[in-house]
DNA sequence: GGGAGATGGTTGGCGACGCAACGATTCTCC
DNA sequence: GGAGAATCGTTGCGTCGCCAACCATCTCCC
């Protein structure tokens, strides 16, 4: 709220289109993705990159709570996810050893193979419907700009873990499907 | 050049870091704007877009199906959705004079005020998450970016008309919230 | 004019997700 | 050492969206 003056700018005058592309972008994109990886191997694109963060984890294992965060979903709805692939057989629950309340997902050796068979498809995609679509020299910007939105939105108190590489200590990234 | 990448290199070596980011701060920035929308409108996101599509549209109504292709929303999500807004008072439905078989959801004074108390909310959002946190030379590289991303996945067949801007005539823009 | 097919919107059934509430376990601190 | 608070994951329930099937109407063409 505060509609009053603000730091920035007034929010009228606000030229929209970059804001309307960027939500349009993400919205078709993410729509086609997941419409190419669930007919050509019948995974959602949630699925898909639950599977790739298990393979990326060392032990290919992870627990709950901390899928939930990478994968931006809640609790409940990581549970959920997890009940789907476990039927699948793609995934295992496990018990952890150092903390009797937590429960562990790990990638069974069918599910690793899912996503190896997969990853071509997905990787594909972001080839050719991201990267392909965005001048390269604008591709660093394009990263740099992303990364610092999302970066502004995290919880203040929270560490906000990033995600993704530069975390995990080196392990398991042999088996990941990105260069298989 | 720099990392030089052919126009179609292979999938393998491919630097995620930019898709990443951009899928990441998607998830946290819609999420971001539909709770602070919710927490002070008790509207959500996708019922805010509606309601500005509405009130952009001359007239102030607009064709069922035109409004699932601009929302990016399947016909059955949007005859729910717009259930929804009818039950709330924000928008009336009406059958179309020139086609028996059409329905038009036309936005009540309810709905444009309710509109008009929720846009500061969102331009706020829009202008502290989004265009804050870039460069504020790296904005138009974006919008370019996402406009290339978003345009190469039109369906080839399909119109894929830049909704949006460009096509009004610019009849009841004055009615519109963003500059209320 | 009238049937075949296309088009517009609604409905039933379902899947996926969030929130709040709940056990279960661990941590904290006296 | 044990009571109370914090944490972890699951479950009940509500919401939102999609797909397929459906009915109504429009269009085309004989």
């Amino acid at each position: 709220m505060t509609t009053e003056r603000a730091p920035s700018a007034s929010t009228d005058e606000m030229d929209l289109g970059p804001w309307r592309s960027f939500l349009h972008a993400h919205a078709r994109l993410a729509r086609r993705m997941d419409e190419d990886l669930r007919a050509v191997h019948a995974l959602s694109l949630q699925e898909y990159e639950t599977l790739l963060h298990l393979a990326e984890a060392p032990g290919r294992r992870l627990r709950m709570g901390r899928l939930a965060d990478s994968l931006l979903l809640s609790k409940s709805g990581v549970t959920r996810l997890i009940d789907r692939l476990v039927d699948d057989g793609l995934v295992e629950r496990t018990s952890c050893a150092s903390d009797a309340r937590g429960a562990e997902a790990s990638l069974t050796g069918s599910g690793l193979a899912r996503l190896r068979a997969a990853a071509p498809t997905h990787l594909a995609g972001i080839r050719d419907h991201f990267y392909a679509a965005i001048d390269g020299d604008d591709v660093p910007v394009v990263e740099r700009a992303m990364h610092a939105v999302a970066a502004g939105l995290c919880e203040p108190g929270g560490i906000c873990d990033h995600q993704d590489a530069a975390e995990h200590p080196g392990p398991a990234h042999d088996q990941v499907p990105a260069r298989a």
